[in-house]
Formats: C-alpha cells, sequence, structure tokens
DNA sequence: GGAACCATGCAGAATAATTGCATGATCGAC
DNA sequence: GTCGATCATGCAATTATTCTGCATGGTTCC
C-alpha cells in the first residue's frame, strides 16, 4: 500500500504525539528524532494559528485546539484510506508493499498463507508479515508500517468506537482443554468445561490476556479455577500438562509441540472462543488487498468465521 | 484565515490542473511554474501508484484516477475547512489574513461596510477586499486567494451542486428601471415591468449576465425587449438613457452617476431581481469570520435578505 | 510549413526539513 | 536537598526536497 500522501505528514506527527503521550516517542514511532517532531509541531500549530502543545512536567500535552485538529484529522485519513482503495481498486495491477500484521498464533497459522494466495493473485505486490502483539499491531496501522492486523481484544486495545479503525470480527477460536494422556476427562464422550472444575490450572501471568481469558470462561462455566502455575507459553504449559502439573485451556489455532498430552474439543454453551478481529485503518477495510487477504483466511480456516456485519 | 495545511500541497496542484485544464493555467493560478506543475503531479501520481494525466492534444487530459482522487480530495478540502472554522471558534482572537472578493457593485457597496466592521470586532485580522468577476471568485476560493465571495449566478458559475462551494443565497438585489426625466412612466404611482414593454431598451452584450438577466426579466413580464442599443456599463447606459436612446434596469445596488434620469421601483410580481450569493468554500461556511461578516452584510442591507437554509 | 502553444526533462539554485548536540526544566530516588 | 534520568526545545550544519530557467519534442491552427 502506499503511504500518506494527500495528508500532510505534521498531522501524523501530532497524531503521533497523542498517541505516545511524549515527542520522543512519537519521535521514535515515526522514526525521526525528538527535535524534528518538536519543529514539525511548532510549525503546524503556527499554520493554524492555534497553540497545540503545551508543557506539563517534564512532557507535553495536548491543547484543546489539538484535540480538535486530531478529530478532524480521523476523518480526513479515513477519507485518504478511502482514496487508496477505490484507487486500488481500479486499477489493473496493484503495486507496491502490502504488510500484514497478527499476534503469535495468527501470525504462524492465518497469515502465511493468505500472504502466498495474495502473492501468487497480485504478483507486483511487494508483501510483508510482520508477528507483534494487538497492542503494537495498532500502532503499525497506525504508521502506516501494516495495512492489515489480526488482533484479539485486551484491554489495551483501542475500543470498538476509536475512530482511527475498523475493527471486524473474523472468526472465533475455540479454546481446547489440554490434559494429560489418560486423563480422566478423556473417557468422557463430551466435555464440558465445568467438569475441569476440580482440576489444577495453568494459567497466564496475571494482567495477560490469556490469563483473564480463562479466568472469563471458568467464571461463565461456574467455578474459579484452582491456579496451581503460571505459563505464558504453550510451549511451557503444554510440558507442565504433560508432567501432570495441571491442566491448560489452548485456541484451536494453535498448534503444540509433541507431548503426551490429548486435546479435548469442548462442548455446551459456556465454550470459551477466542475471537479474533481484522483491524485496518478506518477507511481501509474495502482495500481490495484487504478484502482478499480476508476472504482468504475467512474461506480456508476451519474455524467458525464470524458473519457479523460490524 | 491560514493557507492549506493538513492537506498536502500535491492535491491542490492536481485540482488547479482539473480546474484549469492545462498545467500551464494552473501553475499561473498557483504562482509556480509549468514544470514545478508538472514535477509535483508526476509525484503524486507515483505516491499514489496511478496515472493521473494523460497527453492529449498538445495539452494534458484527466484520467479516472485522477478524477477518483479530485472528487474524495473535496471531502478532504471541506473537512480542512470545517477544523479551521471550528479552531477559530475556539481562540479568543483569530488572526491572518482574511480575505472578501465580489463583483464590482457588491465590492463598492457591500464589502468595505463589512470588512471595517470586521477590522472593528476583530483587529489583529488582517483584511483584504478583492474586486472581481464571480468566475473568478470562485478561483480566488479556490486557490486560497480569497476566503468569502458575494456573487451573482452566471453560466459560468459552477453549480450548486459544486461540491467544492457552499453557495448561500444571501439577499436580493432588485432592479430599478432607469428612464429620461419626465418620461410618461414617471407619471405613474406604479411601475410595471410590463408597462415598459414598448419602450427601446439598452441591454449588455449578448452573452453577459446582465443580457440574461434583463431578458429573462422581460419574457417572465411578457415582452420581448425591443433592443435597440448594448452598453456593458451603468455609467454608459445611464449616459443613453439621459439622452433618450431608452431605458435600462440597474440593480438598486448600484449607484448612478448624477445624470438627469429617474430611478423607478418596481412592483408586481415579475419584479425582476439579481440574486447575491455568498460563496465560500465547502465547509467554511461556518466560520466565526464569515458567519460575523455575512451577518454584517445582511443586517445593514436595506435589500430584502434571503433566510433560505442552502 | 511555420508559428504558437503546451508538457516535460534536466542541471543548477533556492528552499525546506532533519540531524546532532547543547540547554533548561522536571521528576523520582536516595 | 542533590544527583541522575527523562524530556522538550533551540540552534547551526547538513541533507533532502522543491523550484526555476532553459531546452526539447509533440500538437494544433493558420
Amino acid at each position: 500500500m502506499q503511504n500518506n500522501c494527500m495528508i500532510d505528514s505534521k498531522l501524523k506527527v501530532l497524531q503521533m504525539v497523542a498517541q505516545h503521550g511524549t515527542v520522543t516517542a512519537a519521535a521514535e514511532a515515526l522514526h525521526y528524532t525528538p527535535s524534528a517532531v518538536s519543529y514539525r509541531v511548532r510549525q503546524l500549530a503556527e499554520e493554524l494559528g492555534v497553540e497545540l502543545l503545551a508543557p506539563s512536567g517534564r512532557g507535553v500535552a495536548l491543547t484543546a485546539a489539538a484535540r480538535v485538529v486530531l478529530r478532524h484529522a480521523e476523518v480526513l485519513y479515513a477519507e485518504a484510506e478511502r482514496t487508496y482503495a477505490e484507487l486500488a481498486a481500479t486499477v489493473d495491477e496493484p503495486t507496491g508493499l502490502f504488510t500484514l500484521c497478527g499476534f503469535s498464533t495468527a501470525a504462524s497459522r492465518l497469515l502465511p498463507p493468505a500472504a502466498s494466495d495474495l502473492r501468487e493473485r497480485f504478483p507486483r505486490i511487494t508483501l510483508r508479515v510482520i508477528e507483534a502483539e494487538p497492542v503494537r499491531c495498532f500502532d503499525l496501522l497506525l504508521s502506516g508500517d501494516a495495512d492489515l492486523a489480526l488482533v484479539t481484544n485486551t484491554a489495551d486495545t483501542p475500543p470498538a468506537s476509536d475512530e482511527r479503525f475498523d475493527q471486524k470480527p473474523l472468526l472465533d477460536d475455540p479454546l481446547d482443554l489440554v490434559v494429560p494422556e489418560g486423563h480422566r476427562l478423556t473417557r468422557l464422550s463430551e466435555v464440558d468445561l465445568a467438569d475441569a472444575a476440580d482440576e489444577p490450572w495453568i494459567v497466564g501471568s496475571p494482567g495477560t490476556t490469556y490469563h483473564h481469558l480463562v479466568m472469563n470462561a471458568c467464571m461463565t462455566a461456574g467455578f474459579t479455577p484452582n491456579i496451581a502455575h503460571h505459563a505464558d507459553e504453550w510451549e511451557t504449559g503444554t510440558a507442565l500438562v504433560a508432567h501432570g502439573f495441571g491442566i491448560i485451556l489452548v485456541p484451536k489455532l494453535a498448534r503444540l509441540q509433541d507431548w503426551p498430552v490429548v486435546r479435548l474439543p469442548l462442548s455446551g454453551d459456556a465454550a470459551p472462543v477466542r475471537r479474533v478481529l481484522a483491524a485496518t485503518r478506518k477507511g481501509g477495510r474495502d482495500h481490495p488487498l484487504v478484502t482478499a487477504a480476508l476472504e482468504r483466511i475467512s474461506s480456508s480456516s476451519t474455524l467458525p468465521v464470524v458473519r457479523d456485519e460490524a
């Protein structure tokens, strides 16, 4: 996808200062130096005839005028994205760089086939895949370093109402229960999450998305899990399970190493899922490369596709 | 008012090429050289990854992609204008240059008092008034050389649907009949346009707005005028009237030199008017300086104000 | 066929943006 | 309090970008 021509880059600088809170952090995100950022914001402020930044502590704070500008900037960027999308749709052979990003599992299981498919259908596009946490995915979208992101919702993730992004539910990734081989639950024909209420649990570190996900799932199923261990990677968790330290929940999308464990699909209404969202910059959802990528991901996935119109 | 920051100036260049048809004319309007315009358009095209201009005869023609870009550019500019307006409304003391323009009569009768009033209310604003034909007024708005224009509708004027402009009816300027002193019509207590059906008429040159205006008025009143002479300036027309060559219609707003003529207000339903419109760039209508200027013009005018919401 | 007009490319000039450091100011820790 | 860390900004030098002036090649009109 092309970079932001159309909108003056000074606005992007201001937006980055707003996003990252400090001039220095904005500079880092833009691959600039702090003094360049400072200079450009000052310049924008002069051209607009208003103050945009005010010193606050050792950093800066946005003025009311800056917030006005940023609110309108969202509209501008969305319109620019729609333009790029429309142009790409009218051109026979889109050209340029298209970057997909997504959290670990998505990056390993969903993005490579989609990218490969796109490369075949649009040979003149250079494709790039970045594995990044959801929060960083949104940063990548905003800075133009990525064009489509697969994310899950976390507490740090922008809300759906954020006018800078489009977030569309893409598919639901159900969670499987992983138990050691020969575990009592493997003898049941159908396993419900509540069946595992008395087991020792292995969850993510407090505060992580995975921790919340498991906790919420258990609460919904009607019990508070007995937390025996913490593990933040599937590999670690699976190893603990294999050695009989407890059980874990893993998304279907996640591939596990070869351990003596059994993956049990969960049934019942409370069967927990991890919802995968497709995020773009506002206005970029209809870009032909975006729709092609999402189509491919939806159609090739064995997971339930969310047919919701966000 | 501030110049166009926010939107990349390359878009303005493309818009100017579209508006003026040739690279050379666009360059002139932007105070650039043709090669600079050519360079910038090429650059925009490269950044967007599309062709924007194609050679056509000895000039250039816009591609479909260029038209797509321009359609979106209209939205961008409108949003930028709304931003400027909102910023100016939040700032206690607007600063900068504010330019009013209008056709001759408006420039001499309506703009000076409005400008004077603005200068008093906004001392830090530099005011500028430009007298220009309606068509050029729109060019001035587009190029940012003017911020508010008083125009009348002509055949060359952009239609109300043009998304680059806001055109709001401001006031109706009724046309008076000008006859020599002692003319038979001066003895009537009320004069209808139809009463002048048999007089020799002095109108503008064919094709001018004034010509159309008079012709339409007469047609509406139910007669085809007997055109004896053509005069494009009030001064000339009045002189001809004074010497008994015929009669003319002049807008109430127009001041006439001291000739032995009588101005007769017209009554009746068919009483012709010249509608004065206030034009701004799209989105600029709510700028505090614009609203202040229009308020002043409306309130100080003895002419019927159009209370229409355009 | 020639003159006028138009767009574009290129080298050099003018302009603008960016860096690298130095300064001053604030905050937290000890 | 004082020191070190963090942050923003200003300035001079460097670097990148943009613009001009002219030359070229194509097109139209007379």
